[in-house]
DNA sequence: TTTTTTATTGCAAAAAATTGACAATCTATT
DNA sequence: AATAGATTGTCAATTTTTTGCAATAAAAAA
């Protein structure tokens, strides 16, 4: 059903290349977490660190914070939060027509749950007009409750 | 054109009440902070702190944090996080049928501009239906460039 | 009004997340 | 191989937020 392209590792260098960037090892590796995170959880720097941890790549916490906010700006990762205290990063789609997907957090299990469809472009093409704003990118948090903490 | 109904400071005693809670000094000015603020910018918890001193609260800063928290938790405040490393709060609609408004954010210079109409409820109920999710409120971010950021 | 119960505050310390300084090292280019 | 410049690791420093706890205040009960 959705089938929204995300970014390629390969085109790591020359993204990087673009703005006087240096592809590193670990740049690479940070990056390769993401790709092979299937379920596409939504990871904090803390969890990429560890991730590559156990993946015995030693790189310093440090590294990993700064390289991911440096795909965050690359356009690379989109950087979210959920309001648990800690920034998070997942991978973002290519395609500039392909926005983000939304996220529906519940109040009662915390649960975050993706929603694919974006649907918003009726609401994006009135806000750009009528507030005079070049919409590049969203993000959409809907809070309530989910199926399971809705039966009892 | 806007007229988003939002919660008077009277009705906070009962508010409180009902969950148990008390009616405090603190309480009472830490709320009328937002009221009297009449251009609706996101206060932190830090700086809802500076404004009490500025007006002779001498209130703890852990106090503030506390209680900013516990207004997001009955609905009084909204929560919300623009990606600078601190929490922000503003009064929240008193009406469940008006949710939040939107916001949108200049990736230039960082201006955080209200987008007061809503325009949300297709896809609510879409996603509804689909996902099995009651909605509650939402949480709304559009990323781009204002008008002044662009001319040139 | 006084007593009792329970919630709340203030303080200071702790925790948690993120950033910064800087010497050593690596990358890409010449 | 040499060079210029970017990046890394380490670890300290900051920044934001939370916690523990005794003293205090608010609401309920007497």
């Amino acid at each position: 059903m959705s089938n929204k392209k995300l970014f390629e590792p390969e085109n790591l260098r020359e993204k990087l290349y673009e703005k006087n960037y240096k592809m590193t090892p670990q740049r690479k590796e940070i990056l390769q977490v993401f790709a092979d995170d299937a379920n596409n959880k939504h990871l904090s720097a803390e969890e990429v660190h560890e991730i590559l941890q156990a993946k015995n790549f030693d790189f310093g916490l440090a590294t990993v914070y700064r390289n991911v906010e440096l795909l965050n700006e690359l356009g690379i990762l989109s950087k979210i939060e959920f309001g648990d205290g800690r920034a998070r990063y997942e991978l973002s789609s290519t395609d500039p027509q392909v926005h983000n997907h939304h996220h529906l957090i519940c109040l009662k299990c915390k649960k975050v749950i993706e929603f694919e469809e974006d649907l918003l472009d009726d609401l994006e093409n009135f806000i750009s007009e009528s507030a005079d704003f070049k919409i590049v990118n969203h993000e959409v948090k809907f809070f309530g409750y989910c199926s399971e903490c809705r039966r009892f």
